[in-house]
DNA sequence: TAAATTATTGCATTCGAATGCAAAAATGAT
DNA sequence: ATCATTTTTGCATTCGAATGCAATAATTTA
């Protein structure tokens, strides 16, 4: 037989007052209880802890956020389910915000017009913080900022505005990238764009057009995709119909990067690394099953996000913090998805 | 010049009180104003949604939640990053929730011990809901519904307990894969079991079994992984020892398959469908890059998130409606991992 | 042991929106 | 125009925990 339980349905939630009669002491002394650093004795502690015990007692988060002006909530707003990188830095974003006792709030945002309603969600739900790895306009990230949410920009930034930014430098990564392509012969590099409003991929090319023009070398074509796997196809058709003498592709992300290697070898028959090498950006866990084995410019997700979650958490603490930019160096990854010309 | 800024950091949020007084109205009055179906007049509502855009006035959701009992929040459990499943059901479900004018809030779990804590934090948040697609306790379930926080299971359920739970039936799509397999001639059929504790890949198996026994085949040889594609490598590596002679392979999970398919073919050198076909169960994105093309079984998960997010919301506004389980048929997938057996 | 100091505890108020109830206003019926 | 009805509105209270301040208890010091 259940006890306490006058009704079905009725026994709700026990409250601090619930604790405080039944231990026999104040509402606020229970409050101290649970509030790490208070002052307490040791008797008032074991009191009250064994009456919460009892009662399955756990303070009320939302009323707490109401007086203390902290949630603990972090918005972290993702975009696209169109690339496996997001899952892979959601989840950690995830453990580190929650080990730091944060909660995650997440909103997909697969248009830029959708996350003026996410903003208004944000607000209400007076979040603590943004994460955002997703599309985000200037007079947006300028309102939550105005709001006193700090933002977080996960792999973007403004040219024009102070932010604070977590970003990967793909520079060093890329120069050995590239100038191993060098040493494997290639001459017909082609490029591989994600989509032009796709801040990530554009800076990784450019990056990688000026590391090719210091080498004397210009890309043979450019062509463009919109990061996801099914894009390349068309993309890849592109770049052999304009240089057919092309020898290498290097892709703005890995996804495309694996959709090229599979337009290639599956559909247009061609051996890659072989007859085409193909390199790409990011360092997907797909990346590395053996039908890829992509060379690419690894992202360190896990220290990015450790640096996107204690920049928060920092400004969190101190509004009045400064912006601050951390850039973090991508990591060559040598795959066998390139190789030497084939000079057959 | 900002102006309303009075000083640096002091612009505080809006509050109904603040809306009321410019509109000269009660604060009971903007209440109802942004609560729908309330009473209020043409002009009071004017007034106050004036008020209110001038002051870039939100409600506070944690202040409405306290009162009104309803966070609006649902607990997302999802485990593993080690499957892309779950991104795919993830990113399903926060949609649809935001959609039903809730959010999402994340839990990672890894372990069923990192469940209890994730449990505090649903209590403390006062959640109106769980989805849980991770491991998940009786008595934990037991714990959330004595709690009246309903639970909504996600590809699992409990055999001696009721619970709300969406399940896929593999069934149908299960019979097809494998008449179509006997059909292609296969006869050593090997069965890539998922962990000991992965309820839908010990029924997926068990199923599968089933419909091989009634048409009179048993399994050459079973094997084991974690469902990771890594795992597959060792079970595939165990299933050709053991059983040289399999021509097919049923494995409990697309990501497995994919696995076995590239150690076949990359690894150890077979052709696949040629030499060896394999199927999996998910309908998984990734299954369907021409590396794979899988054939599958797939479960429907925009109709299981959909679902699951409407059971949530019945129980949500009845918590005292019985427990419900809903079953939607997983479909065959065509795919060319599969084909005849090879008669060299 | 008394006085001074420090550590605990309780009181009362606060956070911001929702809501039952009663007062006031608007509408309709006669 | 008068009274009955219905619709709007405001008042006052509530949700549950945190916290400044004052009161009390425990400890230290002289």
């Amino acid at each position: 037989m259940e006890q306490n339980v006058p009704k079905s349905g009725s026994k709700s939630r026990a409250t601090s007052y619930d604790v405080a009669r039944l231990a026999g002491v104040s509402q606020s002394a229970v409050s101290r209880c649970f509030k790490p650093g208070s002052s307490v004795s040791k008797k008032m502690r074991n009191k009250v802890m064994e009456a919460a015990k009892q009662l399955k007692y756990q303070p009320n988060a939302i009323a707490r956020s109401l007086i203390s002006r902290r949630s603990n909530l972090v918005a972290v707003l993702v975009s696209a389910r169109l690339n496996f990188y997001y899952p892979e830095v959601l989840f950690t974003l995830t453990d580190r915000f929650n080990e730091q006792n944060m909660r995650v709030l997440l909103f997909t945002v697969e248009q830029e017009s959708d996350v003026d309603d996410v903003l208004d969600q944000i607000w209400q739900y007076a979040a603590d913080g943004v994460i955002s790895a997703s599309h985000l306009s200037l007079a947006q990230h300028k309102l939550l900022e105005e709001r006193h949410i700090p933002v977080i920009m996960f792999n973007r930034y403004f040219d024009e505005h102070a932010s604070n930014s977590v970003w990967c430098d793909t520079r060093d990564g890329a120069t050995i990238l590239i100038d191993q392509l060098l040493m494997f012969g290639h001459k017909n590099i082609a490029l591989l764009h994600g989509p032009e409003d796709g801040m990530v991929g554009r800076e990784r090319m450019v990056i990688t057009k000026e590391i090719l023009k210091n080498r004397g070398i210009d890309p043979v074509v450019e062509s463009r995709g919109d990061y996801t796997y099914e894009s390349a196809s068309k993309a890849v058709q592109e770049i052999i119909e304009k240089a057919p003498h092309t020898t290498a592709i290097i892709a703005a992300n890995d996804m495309m990067a694996m959709g090229a290697i599979d337009e290639l070898r599956n559909v247009m028959g061609r051996k890659v690394p072989g007859d085409m090498s193909v390199a790409g950006f990011d360092g997907l866990g797909a990346g590395r099953f053996s039908s890829y084995e992509l060379t690419t410019v690894r992202q360190p997700i896990g220290r990015m996000s450790d640096a996107a979650v204690n920049m928060l958490l920092k400004r969190v603490e101190d509004s009045e913090l400064s912006m601050e930019k951390r850039v973090l160096a991508g990591t060559f990854l040598q795959g066998t998805s390139t190789g030497p010309v084939n000079l057959s």
